[in-house]
RNA sequence: GGAGGGAUGGCAGAGCGGCUGAAUGCACCGGUCUUGAAAACCGGCAAGGGUUAAUACCCUUCUAGGGUUCAAAUCCCUAUCCCUCCA
């Protein structure tokens, strides 16, 4: 969510701003909105001040013993008056709300214009894609071998579902713990286990709602009292750890905050039908180990660079080759101000695919979370910066690691990192 | 399934119809003292919003939403969460 003081004070170069994205709103009604809101506001203002005396004044002529039966009819009519200008102020503030919360996030002045994913920057190339003298398999094929199983998953739930079973499932399990291990133990992230179902403050805390909520499962439990218990699937981990510090005020001497947790995440995936419909590459449900990091406003640019280079870290580790890519304005997510997208080579593929998304949000999720901390120089509470990023997309690296390190008599090799994880095994075959 | 108890500022914890935006303690900030630190002492210290050039002043907020009342942290109802006991 924008500041209301900068919407109100500077709303041209808000709307300047958010050109960038092509996201357009109706200036002249937003501000007639905040212009009746204000009016009303001041007159509520006034009549509350004059309730408030009004009644002391009874209290203290009471106490004398005077009659106060004229002094009550005053107040009586106050508070009529009251109530309406109360209703009208309602609806405004709702109608204003609606907008506000619907507003995404001004990019940072380093993001590139652009429209979609095809004006995006490389910002840097780790790796070679290898060369293979052979018939170059796809993530499906290879795994279909050793234990992917998507005829299960489909007979279980349907499209988009996977079944893993033995030295594949092994391997992903393998993956997800050398990714905690990296994060945790060497690059200092505090581990933390997190709830998958969770509410819809939740998801307005870190932006998914309200605009977002077709793609997420929404599950309701039954009878009248279940509709007051909506919980919602998380889309990602960056909901459930963003919010363990929803409407705190955390400790300076505690900043920053980095967290780091392994979760299932799941998406309805609308609108993106026949989109990636062959693998593991869109799933409705799939694991992440996801970075979040919660630090000071003059610290979240470079936060921003620490944390990217930490998912990186596990690309290299893996050997595997990708590219860094700082996404356009029209690319950009609802809550992000700036986001580098870590993307993959995929032989299979002969692309470069998205394995992780880190990104900044500035002060965007923390004003819906109400998430600050206590300033020592000036004293106030200010606002913090939250970032996230994948550490990373536990299948999408999984397809990685098959199709990259695929050899002529199909076997996998497995990464030196990964072995340990493995039991010693240092090839699938 | 049933019966109770609770939710108050960064934290702990009083208050249970008007003088309470809220005692007190801790934490924090500033000062005195000290070679320095600690201790002690003095002072400050909730958030959001509005009016104002500014000093100031005003409004809202004691889990959330309704209600009673001229007036609610305080009384009533509902929800959520926590705790205890019974089955």
């Amino acid at each position: 969510m924008l500041s209301r003081k900068q919407l109100r004070l500077d709303i041209k170069a808000v709307a300047n701003a958010l050109k960038k994205r092509h996201f357009s709103f109706d200036v002249n009604q937003l501000i007639e909105l905040e212009d009746n809101r204000r009016k009303n506001q001041i007159e509520i203002q006034n009549l509350q001040n004059l309730r408030n005396t009004q009644s002391k004044a009874i209290g203290k002529a009471k106490a004398s013993g005077e009659d106060i039966k004229p002094l009550l009819k005053d107040v009586a009519d106050l508070n009529g008056q009251l109530n309406i200008e109360k209703s009208n102020l309602q609806v405004i503030q709702s109608d204003i709300d609606a907008i506000v919360l619907l507003m995404p996030n001004i990019p940072h002045h380093s993001v590139p214009d652009g429209r979609s994913e095809k004006d995006n920057v490389e910002v840097s190339k780790w790796g070679e894609p290898a060369q293979y003298n052979f018939d170059v398999k796809d993530h499906v094929n290879l795994g279909e071998m050793y234990g992917l199983d998507f005829e299960a998953a489909a007979k279980i739930s349907g499209a988009r579902f996977s079944v893993m079973t033995g030295k594949i499932a092994r391997l992903h399990r393998a993956l997800t713990q050398f990714m905690l291990d990296q994060h945790s133990e060497v690059n200092g992230y505090i581990e933390a286990y997190v709830p998958y179902l969770v509410n819809a403050e939740s998801l307005i805390g870190t932006g998914q709602l309200p605009k977002f909520e077709a793609d997420l499962f929404k599950t309701q439990l039954h009878g009248k009292q279940g509709e007051a218990k909506t919980l919602y699937l998380i889309p990602t981990g960056e909901v459930p750890v963003t919010n363990i510090m929803r409407d705190t005020i955390v400790k300076e001497s505690d900043l920053p905050l980095k967290f780091v947790a392994h979760t299932s995440s799941f998406r309805s995936e609308a609108g993106s039908y026949g989109r990636d419909t062959r693998g593991l590459i869109r799933q409705h449900q799939f694991e992440k180990v996801e970075l979040v990091q919660v630090v000071k406003e003059q610290d979240s640019y470079q936060a921003l660079e620490v944390l990217t280079a930490h998912a990186e870290g596990v690309l290299q580790a893996l050997e595997l080759p990708y590219r860094k890519v700082n996404l356009c304005a029209g690319d950009l997510g609802f809550s992000a101000a700036k986001t580098y997208d870590l993307e993959v080579w995929l032989p299979g593929q002969n692309a470069y695919r998205e394995i992780s998304s880190c990104s900044c949000f500035e002060d965007f999720q923390a004003r819906r979370l109400q998430l600050r901390y206590k300033n020592k120089e000036t004293n106030k509470s200010e606002l913090l910066h939250t970032l996230n990023g994948s550490g990373l997309a536990v299948g999408r690296t999984l397809v990685a690691v098959l199709e990259n390190h695929q050899q002529a008599d199909r076997s996998i090799k497995i990464p030196l990192v990964l072995q340990s994880y493995m039991g010693g095994l240092e090839v699938i075959n």
